[in-house]
RNA sequence: GCCGAGAUGGUGGAAUGGCAGACACGCUAGCUUGAGGGGCUAGUGAACUUUAUCGUUCGUGAGAGUUCAAAUCUCUCUCUCGGCACCA
């Protein structure tokens, strides 16, 4: 009689052996190809929930086969701890920011170790640590001293609820990615880093293995444009300022501007104002300040704005124009002023209309008859209207105008973006301190290398007043100047999290080194990454940040590479009931109980079980114990005892057993590969089924059978890496079948020789014959009008087209 | 509004031009006569046919098309999910 299979105890035994001898731990020195496979680091936020499990286990099963097949695997795993929530329980429930992240660390470390993964926790990084963030802020130095960062005021995005800014990838819908909150806008004195400068490089994907929809997200968000800043005079004459420009990508439409519009927050709204319309204007100007971001950006709001009294002339026509303001034009995009082409633009056909301002058709659309448009024109047409350019197409005229624009000295053709610069500075205590002194004589100076790290004071107050902790603590606060000596304040705002997070893999290969933030040869060595799993919520926070981190390194010297991840997938998402797992709706999925009751190996093999990786699902534990079955009849099966056939073995079975174990091979080989862990799953019980069969039969030698189970039980190993060591060992193989080779098909011993033929009628299928493989088309024909089955429909009617696909179908046609 | 992904039995899904429903869950029946989310065996898309269980027809969101052959390719539409959203 064999034990049952008691998954919690052979859990905690192998995961403690693994420990004990060390089985995991990476070596930097070997010279086995290297495989960087990374998964996305947790933030610690309490608990691990069913869907980190669903990040973490396919991601291991993928390290393990490709240490299995012998490359040097790196799958490290560490803790994204410095953020908001931490002060936010602080603030709520009086625990220190530190306590309460650490003492989450804890619990989080315990549950993936749960997991059963090939982590080398002797790699582990947790972000708030001082000999982490020592290192985020010798980058912000680094940043410094290449010109990428820099301090400025300017509008910026301003969550109410967080009372903090926020960058704009940090803006989902109009509102905080974090709390929903609607955005204001306020101006502020911030650091900036100057991402803009890659705009181009960070739409560029070559050579990288991506999901085409990330890409393209990526892509939008740079939203790179060309068109032309054009300069308009202000009919003015006492005016200081002589112009407006404007920003166009329609340079062929300058002829229809019927009018400017500029933002409200422009800077020559005030210079430009009329005296008669002054109240109007700054009431306007005033209410759009206090409109916040969701509903200033509502298309379907009605366009509204105000005129200045002013007007501007059209340098091309000399026709004179009205300037208004409306905050339907952005003061950070372009110029913020633009010149409305009503027939040609549905925003200012819409302006137009409400107001009743003109509305010049300089494009004709096709078969137009001169009556007035009901709707915009957006599309190409010839020219009209417009004096020496009438009659051309519109996309040479286009050439032509901006051509003629900048002979005159007029206006330049530009490119305009719209990503902005990344926003790093957050007025919250519990992040890294931005590492710069303020001084009265020698203004911002940045802290010098050797005196890092800025140390975080342990003791601050939490009270969310738009500032940050630290301004209150005036031991940290009064420093003297690095460069004359003199007393000085310390910046108090911290950095934003997404800076922690855009260097951390490189951390991981060297992460205790102390002589600077990684070592040279050994980036050399493992980077870039070779695959990074995780969310697709990070298209345009953190994978973007990283790979701006990277080409900024790259530039400043640093490595030698430019992007950080060669391949990336992204797993789907685990809902509950349809929902979106949350705290607040109370429908979190626990692994804890399944793990303990199941054990780890079953509820990783369900989660990879439920479907393809990529498209997620919804929790529903209903086939669990299917899998838990699974295992178990491998378990008994593996260790019952094996009789041979009385009356002797059988050729032909042996002769199928060893095809059907290649064929499995190679489906679950290249399903990893895939990342299609759930077919993966289906052909590896498929063939646990087949064996079962077998073992039932006794058709083939002893030896022939052990054969097949040791090749099931190491195509299991990298899913159930605790069941299969386990077995493995009761098999009185030596430790560890995580150290063992991947089985490898031979695809000539995978092919089959007989196959069933299909046989189609006019393409319905009326028969299937087993056939040698190779078989012609002609035999192939001979066999299939030797069929009952066949003849019925063929019969008495004349055959026609023959199709025939080899070792496939044959489809008769007739007549 | 724009962009992307998707829609297949009671359920999760498999099949990427060539046998629709692999593999599971659930359900039904039987066996295992101590119960158990237990084990094993068989069945399980729908309709028709059946005193010849061998079959026939239909069937992958709806409609059209291409093809000897369509879940798969093309077009139109409906719905679901995700992203972007006044960027001039």
């Amino acid at each position: 009689m064999i034990e049952k299979y008691n998954p919690p105890e052979i859990e905690a035994k192998w995961q403690k052996r693994w420990a004990e001898t060390s089985l995991y731990n990476v070596n930097n020195d070997s010279s086995t190809p290297k495989w960087y496979a990374l998964t996305m680091f947790p933030y610690t936020s309490g608990d691990l929930h069913i869907g980190h499990w669903y990040a973490m286990a396919p991601a291991d099963v993928y390290a393990r086969f490709k240490r299995m097949q012998g490359y040097n695997v790196l799958h490290p795993i560490g803790f994204d701890a410095f953020g908001f929530p931490a002060e936010n329980a602080a603030i709520k429930r009086g625990i220190h920011p530190k306590k309460w992240t650490l003492s989450n660390v804890d619990n989080m470390r315990r549950q993936l170790k749960s997991i059963g993964a090939v982590y080398d926790w002797s790699r582990e990084i947790i972000t708030c640590l001082p000999e982490y963030y020592k290192w985020t802020q010798w980058f912000f130095l680094k940043m410094w001293q290449a010109g990428l960062a820099y301090r400025a005021k300017a509008p910026v995005n301003w969550c109410p609820n967080c009372q903090a800014v926020l960058a704009n990838e940090q803006v989902v819908g109009g509102g905080c990615w974090r709390c929903e909150t609607p955005v204001i806008h306020r101006d502020l004195e911030q650091w900036f880093f100057r991402i803009t400068k890659y705009a181009d490089e960070l739409m560029q994907h070559e050579g990288l293995d991506w999901p085409e929809r990330i890409k393209t997200m990526q892509s939008n968000w740079v939203g790179r444009s060309e068109g032309m800043e054009i300069s308009f005079l202000i009919d003015c004459p006492g005016a200081e300022e002589k112009e407006i420009r404007v920003f166009t990508t329609r340079p062929d439409t300058v002829f229809g501007a019927s009018f400017i519009v500029l933002a409200p927050e422009h800077p020559l709204v005030q210079k430009i104002t009329t005296a008669e319309k002054k109240a109007d204007v700054e009431a306007y100007i005033d209410k759009a300040r206090h409109s916040n971001e969701i509903e200033r950006l509502s298309t379907d709001r009605e366009k509204d704005g105000v005129f200045t009294g002013t007007y501007a002339i059209n340098r091309l026509n000399g026709a004179k124009i009205p300037i208004w303001i409306a905050d339907y034009v952005l003061v950070s995009y372009g110029t913020g002023a633009v010149m409305a082409v009503p027939a040609h633009d549905e925003r200012d056909f819409a302006f137009a209309q409400r107001y009743g301002l003109p509305v010049k058709v300089v494009v004709s659309p096709f078969g137009w008859d001169g009556s007035a448009l009901k709707e915009a024109y957006v599309e190409t047409g010839l020219i009209v209207n417009s004096e020496n350019f009438d009659g051309l197409e519109s996309d040479i005229a286009k050439e032509q105008i901006s051509a003629h624009i900048e002979q005159q000295d007029w206006g330049k053709r530009m490119v305009r973006y719209k990503l902005r610069d990344w926003l790093v500075s957050r007025q919250r205590y519990w992040g890294a301190p931005i590492p710069v002194v303020y001084c009265k004589k020698c203004g911002i100076v940045p802290v010098p290398e050797e005196a890092l790290p800025v140390l975080l004071p342990d003791e601050a107050e939490f009270k969310p007043t738009g500032e940050s902790p630290l301004k209150n603590n005036p031991s940290f606060l009064s420093t003297s100047c690095p460069s004359c000596g003199a007393p000085a304040e310390r910046e108090t705002d911290t950095m934003d999290t997404f800076m922690c997070s855009s260097w951390y893999f490189l951390r991981y290969i060297n992460p205790h080194h102390d002589k600077g933030a990684f070592e040279p040869e050994m980036i050399k060595k493992w980077m870039p990454v070779d695959i990074y799993t995780g969310g697709a919520e990070h298209a345009v926070m953190h994978l973007f940040y990283s790979r701006f981190f990277i080409k900024a390194l790259r530039d400043m010297g640093l490595i030698d590479f430019g992007e950080p991840f060669l391949r990336l997938f992204n797993q789907g998402t685990v809902t509950k009931d349809h929902q979106k797992m949350s705290k607040s709706k109370g429908n979190v999925v626990n692994p804890d109980e399944y793990v303990s009751e199941l054990g780890a190996d079953t509820v990783r093999a369900y989660l990879m079980f439920l479907g393809p990786w990529e498209q997620g699902g919804d929790w529903d534990d209903s086939g669990i114990y299917g899998l838990s079955r699974w295992l178990g009849r491998i378990w008994n099966l593996a260790q019952n005892e094996y009789k041979e056939l009385p009356g002797g073995i059988s050729a032909s079975a042996t002769k199928d057993l060893i095809r059907i174990t290649h064929q499995t091979i190679r489906r679950v080989s290249e399903d990893i590969d895939r990342m299609r862990f759930n077919t993966m799953i289906s052909a590896l019980m498929e063939f646990s089924n087949y064996l079962s069969k077998i073992h039932e039969a006794g058709s083939v030698a002893v030896a022939e059978y052990f054969q097949a189970l040791t090749v099931l039980l190491r195509l299991l190993a990298p899913t159930a890496p605790h069941f299969t060591e386990e077995v493995w060992a009761r098999l009185n193989h030596p430790y560890s079948i995580h150290e063992q080779k991947w089985p490898e098909y031979d695809p000539a011993l995978a092919l089959d020789e007989v196959i069933p033929l299909v046989v189609q009628v006019n393409g319905k299928v009326r028969e299937r014959l087993l056939v040698p493989i190779g078989i012609t088309e002609h035999e192939a024909k001979r066999l299939a009008l030797e069929s009952h089955k066949v003849r019925i429909f063929v019969d008495g009617k004349e055959l026609g087209q023959v199709v025939y696909v080899a070792n496939k179908l044959i489809n008769l046609v007739t007549k």
